[in-house]
RNA sequence: GGCGGCGUAGCCAAGUGGUAAGGCAGCGGUCUGCAAAACCGUUAUUCACCGGUUCAAAUCCGGUCGCCGCCUCCA
């Protein structure tokens, strides 16, 4: 089945063609690591674990490589005020953020490479740009690259070369370079950034932040790879002095496919922090949520549509997993019979709509639909106890063939406590003497550490709700 | 100012020329000791507003209003 994404590129949705046939080579921006990541960044990290997976879906053989930025402004500043080493203070935040990546299910990727490890890459991708004149030495000891001098530039954002220079926000910073719109491949030290630099070729120094991303990438993927990606904001500068520094270096085109994801809002306003509407992931954590319900909010908006977070969503979301997980548990109740065309009909409708729709550009939310019109479907149809057992396990099959794309099935929850077991049982036995007042008492109390009571015609069965 | 996106029920959100998916919430009913779960019915004669094109428009065109993003280091 043909894939289609939209390539900020082209503006325009285009059929996916890998350039090996087989495997599909991406880097996806990843995060500068002075902070605990926030939900906005995991919306775009989940955005790229769903990129992912749907490829893997398709049979394709994925390698995928996300930097973590550990040297800029922030990360010296943050180890500044803490008076620690960069590196001990990076660590904390890099780990923090592995740990985030599982808690909310993200696959990992082949690669997470590290600027700090990969400067001599930088300094050679530098050298070579000096040589094909696309760099140049500043004043101050600053290598800047000179953006009249790749003829390309602009192409990914649209923005017209010669409005850059006089734009209104463009200011000259402080460092001295021949035109404002040059950007800094690599920063002479100074004495603020105290022991943060590197001997080298160029002099001892930092990189500036684009160069590492075209450094990296190439260097795990080659000059000419299939898909990068980020959030809507690298598409200028960031992404546009990528191309310019490696289709500068290495003459050969760089990216085939830009895919760029919508910011994520709160209550219809940007999250910042002075607007107290700013989240990271332990914060709803603190708040009890299931970090499966935040995968699936995040993971339920079309990536190139804004992602509009709300406790609302947040709660909705959970309840539609609940039916969802409802669904599951009645399938492993029932009981005989062999697998019915209806059904068979049904599961492979759903499937097709599923991959259908995520083919399309990543478009999640028909395929989320297709799921709930299935399970619909299929409890209508058991107004007649239509469906068999083996149904039931086709639909489970189903169910898990889906959930490698989306990862949302509970975690085994385990049994419960023998007290609150006994408790059940002594609920039974109120229940056969009439007893209503004592057994819905205890299904109240139950129901209060989070055990929910169902009685169905095969007995009571109990679930937890988180 | 330049470029781009969006405005569909109480909320979230599909649908881009053929007569409004799906989820959450609500209401009525069936089932149940009562619940829960599930099912059935119901909830937008209408898609920000005004014009236009068309046999036919939420979908195309023009205009108006409103919201949001980017415009040098923020995913």
């Amino acid at each position: 089945m043909t894939i289609y994404f939209h390539n900020t590129l082209s503006k325009m949705k285009e059929e996916f063609v890998p350039i090996n046939s087989n495997e599909v080579r991406m880097y996806t921006c990843g995060p500068t690591v002075y902070d605990f990541a926030h939900i906005g960044n995991y919306r775009a990290y989940l955005f790229e674990d769903l990129l992912r997976r749907v490829l893997q879906y398709n049979g394709y053989k994925v390698t995928q490589v996300m930097n973590l930025t550990d040297v800029d402004d922030k990360t010296i500043k943050g180890s500044q005020e803490l008076g620690i080493p960069l590196d001990d203070f990076t660590r904390k935040f890099k780990d923090e953020f592995f740990k985030d990546l599982d808690t909310l299910r993200i696959q990992r990727a082949e690669y997470y490479p590290e600027a700090t490890k990969h400067i001599p890459q930088m300094v050679d991708l530098v050298k070579r740009l000096i040589e094909n004149e696309h760099a140049y030495l500043g004043e101050d000891n600053c290598y800047y690259y000179r953006v009249s001098s790749f003829e390309d530039y602009g192409k990914l954002s649209g923005k017209k070369i010669n409005e850059l220079i006089c734009g209104i926000r463009v200011r000259s910073d402080d460092y001295s370079k021949d035109e404002a719109r040059d950007f800094a491949l690599w920063k002479s030290w100074a004495e603020e950034d105290g022991p943060v630099f590197w001997e080298t070729d160029l002099g001892k120094g930092r990189p500036g932040w684009h160069i590492e991303c075209s450094a990296m990438s190439t260097h795990y993927l080659g000059n000419h790879f299939d898909i990068h990606t980020g959030g809507e904001d690298n598409i200028f500068p960031h992404h546009e002095n990528e191309i310019a520094q490696s289709e500068g270096a290495t003459g050969e085109k760089f990216v085939n496919y830009w895919l760029h994801c919508a910011h994520l809002i709160v209550n219809g306003e940007k999250m910042s922090k002075s607007l107290g509407n700013f989240y990271t992931l332990r914060d709803l954590l603190e708040k009890g949520y299931d970090p499966v319900f935040i995968r699936l909010l995040l993971l339920s908006t079309y990536y190139r549509q804004q992602l509009n977070f709300s406790f609302e969503g947040l709660e909705a979301t959970k309840e539609s997993l609940n039916r969802l997980y409802d669904f599951i548990e009645w399938l492993k109740r029932v009981k005989e019979g062999e697998i019915t065309e209806a059904v068979n009909s049904l599961v492979n409708e759903s499937r097709r709509k599923f991959k259908e729709s995520l083919n399309n550009d990543l478009n999640i939310s028909p395929a989320i639909a297709s799921i709930y019109e299935l399970i619909k479907n299929v409890y209508s149809l058991n107004k007649e106890k239509a469906v068999t057992s083996s149904d039931a396990e086709a639909l489970l099959n189903f169910v898990h063939e889906v959930n490698t794309i989306l990862d949302i099935l509970p975690e085994d929850k385990g049994d419960l406590e023998p007290e609150l077991m006994q408790l059940i049982t002594e609920r039974e036995d109120a229940r056969v003497n009439k007893d209503w007042n004592r057994a819905d008492r205890i299904r109240d109390e139950l129901a209060e550490k989070g055990i929910i009571l169902e009685d169905t015609p095969d007995g009571t069965i109990w679930k937890k709700r988180g």
